[in-house]
DNA sequence: TATAAAAGTTAGATTAGTCTAACAATTATT
DNA sequence: AATAATTGTTAGACTAATCTAACTTTTATA
């Protein structure tokens, strides 16, 4: 049984090299940085990681998951997704609070739990911030993802997804940008980045940080990698 | 913010204090069986424990809880069955199942869960085994109980609740023993306890270990303490 | 009441996960 | 290619929760 940190770097793991598709390893560093912890730590625990069969790692390398510690991961996070989306359709919570708490509950372990829980959702698709949840197998929906920071200006798109972190949603919410609205970029600046953006009726200027957070398909089309216009 | 660990002392030391009504405070050895450790370790926690006002004691002295110590140990039990009631209710699951995963989800911490989570359940009273739930200040529903070991033989009685152990639980299924059920004690041997006792269209012998973990009232009247008859 | 038994404590060790500080290897830059 | 910057590792320390073994206090009993 794996514990609750070593289920938190293979979360980690699944969504730096498998979620985020440049590159199928990632460093000591980065892995560090994105579990908030130093990479003295990153390090000892990838060495355990990999006696476990978990990791491919070896000294100075790149980490990498094994098919077995894919599955673990993508396991966890299958867990966090059901669980926000319990939380959020059976319990009435909103979309920016949800996440704090599967970040526990997706620590108990029953499969047959998670799975009952499973059914009695109704078998979702997707949870509140619109991520596909994984099967039982771990097999998940991976479509190509396209941010807010990246599409052309003046092309009308809708916001498909919302990375998981709960001060992006806090801040769309305050600025009323929701999940499937339409959404055009009217201009961004090349100095900074900063995008003035439109969408229901209102207009706003926001920062890349928001927009490589907002994934995005074309309008017409629904597709993130489409050819109309 | 508690631990695990501590919550699960509190716990155990509102059920050795409050649930059995025998005495309010509790030695450290009674408790380290309790809690499946060695007495070196409960003397270690309590100090810790007694450090954050949440028990009395000192060296040699019994433990008992605070006001505070309560009311945490209590939150513990009502977050224990509720979660019990979800599962048992929403998700299907037996009984003797319940109780093994209450186990970890009693340690999600979050009120404002909680509350929801009573919502949904529409306010239960009980929980799957019979015991009453505390509410939202820690009360509870003490009843005064009497278990199957203690009543006379040939007086007709109902079950009214059952410790929360899957053994018992298991037990229980495997003789078609339920909650609500109408029983009779026909006889009682003196020498070790062997009791044996009719309910539905079945007779079982049963052994004190059993009938000391199964609540009674009488069939009559409702009540654990009565004058029928 | 003296002594034996039971109950409780302390000291020192262990494990998991973390840290800091010093060092080593790799990669990038001039 | 030499050196600087980045990245990663190791050693040693810390905390929480546990253990064992030796010791002390309290309680029960002869």
């Amino acid at each position: 049984m794996l514990s609750f940190t070593e289920e938190n770097y293979l979360k980690a793991l699944v969504e730096l090299t498998v979620f985020d598709a440049d590159s199928d390893e990632v460093g000591v560093n980065r892995l560090a940085t994105c579990l908030e912890v130093k990479p003295a730590t990153v390090s000892d625990m990838v060495r355990k990681l990999r006696n476990k069969s978990l990791v491919n790692y070896e000294k100075y390398g790149k980490v990498s998951l094994t098919s077995e510690g894919r599955l673990k991961g993508m396991m966890v996070i299958r867990r966090h997704r059901l669980w926000e989306t319990f939380l959020s359709s059976k319990l009435g919570f909103s979309w920016d609070e949800v996440h704090e708490l599967a970040e526990e509950l997706e620590h108990i372990h029953s499969e047959k739990l998670i799975n009952r829980l499973d059914e009695f959702l109704d078998f979702p698709e997707f949870d509140p911030h619109g991520d596909a949840i994984p099967n039982q197998k771990g097999e998940i929906l991976l479509p190509f993802r396209r941010t807010l920071s990246e599409i052309e200006v003046g092309k009308r798109h809708r916001i498909s997804a919302v990375r998981d972190q709960t001060e992006v949603l806090q801040y769309m919410d305050r600025i009323e940008l929701k999940i499937n609205q339409e959404v055009t970029i009217e201009h961004r600046e090349a100095f900074d980045g900063l995008t003035t953006i439109t969408y229901g009726n209102r207009t706003s200027v926001v920062s890349p940080k928001l927009t490589e957070n907002i994934f995005v398909v074309c309008a017409e089309c629904g597709k993130a990698k489409c050819s109309c216009k």
